[in-house]
DNA sequence: GATGAATGAGCGTTCATTCAT
DNA sequence: AATGAATGAACGCTCATTCAT
């Protein structure tokens, strides 16, 4: 079908571009062009440059997904767990720093906020995630310090996003041995 | 003096307007009108916009240093030392949401990379810094886990930043209680 | 199409405008305007006003070209050709007056002076050119002043588009017999 | 005296930059600080950019006339006093290129334009001029050819301009015996 | 559905001129 | 007389979006 994969160009050539440029580094025209179709063809996907930017977050989402259930054992022990489910981001960042560094770009932007105010206090409050999940469940048996929800996912992903953020620039080069290090400085961030 | 006068505005009109609505949401124009001058006069004090910004955050920087070092005893205990600039960091964010806004879209931008770059491998890289002491300190001490000084950077900078950042965009409010145990994951993060 | 029919308007425009009130009179603003059209319409079509301004005369040289050739038989003698050469770029010039205009401001700006370098020292020395033929045709010939070539195209020009534009400015109508006066001083100029 | 001395100064900065980069490339700021003094000052002495403009044109025409009359002898043989004078002009401009190249941009501007409009129609057109009253000469005694004295103004010196703009250029390095050609030419091109 | 020329508001920046000192 | 910080209209240019084809 043509239509869908107009589409998937132009999504890959927004990430492309907006992940190297930033989002004002991105015209549409050149998104348009680096996709090869015409400029006017993106509206016809996309109402206008911010849905794009939001479509392409969560298409990159659901495309993390799989990535980090991949191998998760939902009753291994909790510890493990953990280790699982923030090797796999890292490994995940590392493998497609383009996205991580959409990723970012989207989170720092009024755009990341807002869908953020809405995780945390909004519609999507109860949606399923694996995260939540763990850091709830880790909050209730009081394996974590006594936080906020909130506070547990900033404290925990901070070093994780930091780290990898050196890697993707270029001020490290992670290596197997490194990210363990990283996840358990999560851990240790994190544990009671 | 109206110079110094007119400059000031300036820049308090900048801070408040890229904080709030980043770089490219701060037109020149709007930075003018929010100083109450003409658009020309910002010329007359700073060679171009992307002067304005990198001599902005210097200023700032400025201001934050001796709110960290107010009260830091030089030969006190590490964990001592290091918790007194932690905390000092994170209530002076949190004293100055505005300018740890600004500071973060700061470090988030080219300008911010290329003055990090130049902070770790360029000219810059032996000037002294307290953080960069203490944690250098830490490190030869084998107090802190065994990686490279930047990732060090990041693990006990990366939950503070992401804690404050939820602080300012109003995800959570924090107290004394929470600032110590915000300061603490970074603490528990970093140590061996 | 649309396009070729914009790009003419453009084109002619700033001919006008150019002609009239010179390169910095002339705003690219008030270049659309006289052409119908959006500001951001020129910059489809040429990359920047420098662009606009290099195309543009080399579209009037272009223009030139077919109407000095018509009628000139390349083995007439001598005299006859210099003066069918001469007196057709005058009679052009007088019946195109925009178009002297600004070829007169073009030749004294510094896209010009850096045209008339490369014609003579660049890589466009060689170029076929029906005046530089017959200049040095005739330097061999030895029917021409002994001075270097670009002088024989100085003197041998300088009489025409001083009196040219004493026309196009108003100072003097021309007539044929007062073209072929002017003509003569110039040939007398050259000839030894 | 203090007034005249700044006065000088604007002037001669303005030659120096006009001559150099053309009037939209000297602003008023730059005049200012290559004559050492404050912005304003430049006020105190010309109404405004324009009358600066035609002041230093006038300066310069004063400055020229005596480097024209020095050696001149009123009844000296035709041929010969037209050869001084040409040959005096020519030295002159390339003794002081700066002085050819403003003096050019002024006659390629509208208020050279108007200058030489008021020369042949105006209030001026009677006023003493030693070319005119050479070229006056010859066009009654039938020495040059029978055309309106403002094409015999054009025809004799515009050989001497052109080829006086390739020596500042750097077209060509004239020396003595190539500007007695070139004064030859100019009588060639006007004499009957 | 697809195109890409066209738009025009808005950007960063310049500069002739003014005026309080 | 001299200053130079201040002005703001005007410049060249960009780009999200539209719409005739």
């Amino acid at each position: 079908m043509r239509k869908t994969h107009n589409r998937d160009e132009i999504v890959r050539s927004a990430l492309e571009l907006i992940a190297e440029h930033g989002f004002h580094g991105a015209p549409m025209s050149k998104i348009a062009e680096g996709a090869g179709v015409g400029a006017g063809t993106i509206y016809i996907h996309f109402e206008n440059k911010e849905e794009l930017i939001k479509a392409l977050y969560q298409e990159l989402e659901a495309k993390l997904y799989p990535f980090l259930l991949d191998g998760y054992v939902n009753d291994s022990p909790f510890r493990m767990r953990f280790f699982h489910l923030w090797t796999a981001l890292m490994r995940y960042f590392i493998k497609f720093p383009l996205d991580f560094r959409y990723m970012e770009q989207f989170r720092n932007s009024p755009y990341g906020v807002a869908c953020r105010r809405d995780k945390f206090l909004g519609t999507n409050a109860g949606r399923y995630d694996v995260f939540r999940e763990l850091l709830e469940q880790g909050a209730t048996q009081q394996v974590f310090k006594d936080v906020p929800l909130i506070i547990l996912f900033s404290v925990s992903f901070g070093p994780l996003l930091a780290v990898t953020r050196d890697h993707v620039l270029g001020f490290v080069r992670l290596d197997e041995a490194m990210i363990e290090k990283t996840v358990e400085a999560c851990w240790d961030a994190i544990k009671r």
